[in-house]
DNA sequence: AATTTACCCAACCGCAGAAAA
DNA sequence: GTTTTCTGCGGTTGGGTAAAT
């Protein structure tokens, strides 16, 4: 039974969009009214648990249109979003002429109407960023969304969900960890495996932490801009984050083999080596990876002085040297609350990371202090992890359209 | 040709956090 | 400091369509 069957219109009205004391009066009334009863019920149903605290739903107003949307209505929002901007979408509808929720205005303009989304099939490129990133990221959809351009959260939800995790899941992968489901990669993960897989935990976190702060600048930047004109709108959409433009995330470029230099408003991350440039020290905390393979935590410390104590080496210089069993159980004690969810980033990563892209194994990267048994069952598993992704490339490369040639 | 099944994806739902009142 | 509103995000649903029987 639709709520205004029982209860009167003018009252739900004042019910909906009035405040907690008009609620309370209304509640009031009907507990002495002959059907106040069905009518209490109902206004539960409407408020449902936001009944005094936080907003109501706004698609579960009366009259409002649900569902697929038509050619028309989809005029109406381009042609005021174009003239007006979109400005506050609760109040679009009414200034459009649409008999939609605000909700449902910004979802249609987000993944549909909007000028600069890309549609059709996703590239090879595309592919394999989205499944890197989810190794990383998880279910982010929005932070993977940034460094996909032109893609939607949805869209790249939509298509993990109904062909990358069917692959994986073909090939015997875990979708979620990314590792074999078989629990060879698991089962064989040894000590360089562990050590990496916190590596690039570290990495992942930086990197996610970098996500969060550049959608959060997008974002601000955007309330900065003044309502697009018609012509500024196709120019510089609105929606597009900053980081949009950078056609790879950072990490990835570490997994290709490049030495990176990952600046994050909150941390950096540095490759250091033959190669790597001077540059400034930076005024925040840092992770450096020396030629030494070890893994360096540089945390600020404000009460320290000067440009040589600008950096507090984590817990009084300890060195989180990959092949130090010691530093190591440091390293995965770490009590971050991130850390020990990233911990199932698969091994198959460190291959990515240290063996096909630098074709050279692992141990040579890690440095080597077993004995020749477990090398053989490291060398075993690192050989494992290389070729969780050859197939996962394999798989995707087998699928190649012709204009979209593989890159490996 | 008709029916069933599987798949895809646009849209919805509910929650959380930030901002505003 | 509390309440309310707005926005963004991720999970889920259901209608449309293609493929299989």
């Amino acid at each position: 039974m639709e709520n205004s069957e029982l209860i009167p219109p003018v009252m739900l009205m004042i019910y909906c969009s009035g405040s907690v004391a008009c609620r309370l009066l209304i509640l009031l009334y009907l507990s002495f009214s002959p059907s106040g009863l069905s009518c209490q019920f109902d206004l539960r149903k409407i408020t449902h648990h936001t009944a005094f605290m936080g907003r109501s739903p706004c698609c579960e107003k009366i009259g409002l249109k649900k569902g697929p949307w038509t050619p028309e209505e989809d005029q109406k929002l381009l042609a005021f979003i174009e003239e007006h901007g979109h400005g506050s979408w609760r109040a679009l509808p009414a200034k459009a002429g649409l008999q939609r929720c605000g909700k449902s205005c910004r979802l249609r303009w987000t993944n549909y109407l909007r000028p600069d989304i890309k549609r059709g099939k996703f590239s090879l490129q595309e592919e394999q960023t989205i499944i890197q990133l989810h190794a990383l990221l998880g279910n982010r959809w929005s932070a993977i969304a940034t460094h996909l351009p032109n893609r939607t959260d949805n869209e790249i939800k939509n298509y993990w969900n109904t062909h990358l995790k069917k692959r994986l899941a073909k090939m015997g992968i875990d979708p979620v960890t990314h590792k074999s489901i078989s629990g060879t990669l698991t089962g064989t993960t040894n000590n360089k495996s562990a050590k990496a897989v916190a590596s690039l935990s570290h990495m992942a976190q930086w990197e996610s932490a970098r996500l969060e702060a550049e959608a959060r600048l997008a974002r601000e930047s955007k309330i900065r801009t003044a309502t697009p004109t018609p012509t500024a709108l196709h120019a510089q959409p609105t929606n597009v984050p900053a980081s949009a433009a950078s056609p790879c995330l950072n990490v990835l470029h570490a997994w290709q083999g490049a030495k990176i230099d990952l600046e994050s408003p909150t941390s950096t991350l540095t490759f250091t080596g033959s190669n790597s440039g001077m540059l400034p020290t930076p005024r925040t905390n840092r992770l450096e990876v020396s030629e030494s393979n070890s893994v360096m935590w540089h945390q600020r410390s404000d009460e320290l002085e000067g440009e040589e104590n600008d950096w507090q080496i984590f817990s009084k210089h300890q060195v989180l040297e990959l092949d130090s069993k010691e530093r190591e159980d440091d390293f995965i004690g770490c009590e971050e609350p991130w850390f020990s969810g990233m911990a199932g980033v698969g091994s198959g990563f460190t291959g990515m990371l240290f063996d096909v892209s630098n074709e050279h194994d692992a141990s040579e990267c890690w440095g080597e202090s077993n004995n020749g048994q477990t090398e053989h069952s490291n060398q075993a598993s690192d050989e494992e992890d290389k070729n969780y992704w050859n197939g996962v490339l394999d798989m995707v490369n087998s699928e190649l359209t012709p204009q979209s040639p593989p890159l490996v």
